[in-house]
DNA sequence: ATAATAGCTGGAGTGTAGTCCATGTCAAGA
DNA sequence: TCTTGACATGGACTACACTCCAGCTATTAT
């Protein structure tokens, strides 16, 4: 099955240019048709859903673009993306604590804020 | 307690230039000392700290900017105030679940890869 | 036959968030 | 007095990730 660049763009949530783009990062090669349009193959949205999910979890482009250099290269690189997605699940992880951190951060800070709204109902109530 | 702004720049993970930066677009507003030189009160500093978090929890300045002009208005954006850091917990919260999807869909990859490794080198030993 | 639709290319332009640089001022130490 | 160090300013430059545009081609519908 193989869709075209605006099947793409409907099914997931990328723009045209931004697939002619990540083309021409060398992030994807789809296959072209007899008239030169691009065709994308089911291998290339499992790709491109990947890509997403790292985008979704702010990994730059250079770092995707090292993995798709992996994917390109064949099965003998198949060590190294097993270290970069390792690598990735510990940035993850270390961002979810990030996240909590600013969490309390916040809860703290909506606390004090809201104390203080009380205080000035009490006064302008006096 | 006042610092100048290589104190912030050593204090903090953040460079002159950047403080320069924020204060250009009204993020934040030293005092200055007879000489022109800026002065970050603690008031500053904790704010300062604030920006960071918000900024290491991917916040766009502009989004700060917003925080940041009601503070100058004084008490009476507490309301507001609150309502932005609520929509910042919201999508802190809808973050860490993308984070644990992304980590779920690193786990199975990471999997997967690991059994085509170990069939790779059982076909090698063959 | 013609017009609409979907695609192509190369290249310019945009927004965000800095980062760098030339030039200048001021205070303190040798 | 002279130099060094920390600061100031305005403005140019950069990296990233798109986004838009002009001009072209091929297929489909009327």
């Amino acid at each position: 099955m193989y869709y075209r660049i605006g099947e793409i763009e409907k099914k997931m949530q990328i723009s045209i240019d931004t697939l002619r783009y990540y083309e021409k990062i060398g992030l994807i090669c789809p296959e072209r048709d007899t008239n030169n349009r691009r065709l994308y193959s089911g291998a290339d949205v499992a790709w491109l859903e990947f890509i997403f999910r790292l985008k979704q979890t702010h990994m730059p482009l250079k770092e995707i673009k090292k993995y798709a250099e992996l994917r390109k290269q064949g099965d003998e690189t198949i060590a190294k993306r097993i270290d970069l997605l390792e690598e990735q699940r510990t940035r993850l992880t270390q961002e979810k604590m990030t996240i909590d951190a600013c969490l309390s951060y916040l809860e703290t800070k909506i606390a004090h804020y809201k104390t203080d709204l009380i205080k000035k109902e009490c006064s302008q109530s006096e």
